[in-house]
DNA sequence: ACATATAACATACATACGGTATGTAAAAAA
DNA sequence: TTTTTTACATACCGTATGTATGTTATATGT
């Protein structure tokens, strides 16, 4: 039995890493292969154990698949957070977000892990889940915010965030392809921004 | 070798049922099962022929899924354009038909089968050029037409239409969860028309 | 300090599924 | 009538997932 307030021993300091080295490897394959090519044999050698130590660490692949969009998305919201504390006034932070999202989601993990596969792999219930906890909440958030400071009206902030973000991943899907990125990029935040233009008040 | 302009034989007839009767079974087993839960033994089961069957009428399972979408979005497609249709005024033909578009969304067989594993199945390429031809070219349609009216301002239509879809199956995928989804499809409506309306010229 | 238990793996095995190669009967063509 | 082709059925193979069992090192209790 474990004492309560016990030091950190050496060998759960190995296997923290071990778990770590999976879902990094995990996020690595997963990324370049796609979830169904993705071999857990393949990712357990990539993090240099075997298969046991995969089923170990992680019920399934589903398991270790979740936790990798978890890490991602944690990621996302850290960086899109950071862009947006650069801004003072709220409406700039939103602008900034925006942007620092579009900017997440054009990395080709993000899109192929999160955008692409995850919805389907994972469930709609328990994606949407993942994504309100993380970089949705951002959205909200300052959507609220808007709202309580009166430049902002519509009575549904959760569901105008979802639209906004429904918009940015659309772009964000069409980037790569577009002869045009740049352009395309500029009038996707054009038609976003007269979304948010229309529940302006200020 | 076939004569070129021969009439069409009882045994052409045959062949097309099985290729239908497959094509019905596997929309069936992957709208209740899933992708990659359905199984091409079940499929064939359910058509009642053999794997040897399925493998002579279809390269591989994504094959046939790639068949069952087409066919799953020119159903569809032919359900909005006809509501669209009982319209005269154009502006009201593109409202009735985002109203047709999100009934369709709503059949769970379209949200599991196109919305929520296409993307993931296909690719977004693939899964993009379906959607292009079928659904989405009636929205472009309309909404080029507006324009060509001067009812409608935005230089880039087809992405203008897209953000729009993308906002239509957002809302779509959050109704069947929603506490009132009656309240929840009107506001959804009401963000569609709000941008939409900030392009308006009229 | 020593015995015991348990955590962290490795190994081996069972199973299922996708895909292929081959076989066969009926019908169309020559 | 023979020959070929089509539309399947059967048999088989490889691979990937998941599970059950073994092994070793470390932590724990006495």
């Amino acid at each position: 039995m474990q004492e309560a307030g016990r030091e950190r021993t050496r060998r759960e300091e190995y296997t923290e890493t071990t778990r770590q080295a999976l879902l990094a490897a995990g996020r690595e394959i997963f990324a370049s292969e796609g979830y169904q090519a993705a071999g857990i044999e393949a990712i357990s050698r990539a993090a240099r154990v075997t298969r046991g130590a995969f089923y170990h660490h992680f019920e399934d692949k589903k398991a270790l698949f979740d936790a990798v969009v978890v890490a991602v998305q944690i990621e996302a919201a850290a960086k899109i957070e950071a862009r947006a504390k650069t801004q003072r006034k709220v409406w700039d932070r939103l602008t900034e977000g925006i942007e620092a999202y579009l900017d997440v989601c054009l990395e080709p993990a993000y899109a192929r892990i999160v955008i692409q596969e995850a919805p389907a792999v994972l469930g709609q219930t328990r994606y949407r889940e993942i994504e309100e906890a993380h970089p949705m909440a951002l959205l909200t958030a300052t959507l609220n915010a808007l709202k309580r400071q009166g430049e902002l009206d519509f009575e549904d902030i959760e569901l105008l965030s979802r639209m906004v973000d429904a918009m940015i991943c659309e772009v964000a899907l069409l980037l790569p392809g577009a002869e045009n990125p740049k352009r395309l990029r500029a009038r996707g935040q054009k038609i976003i921004g007269s979304l948010l233009g229309a529940f302006r008040t200020t």
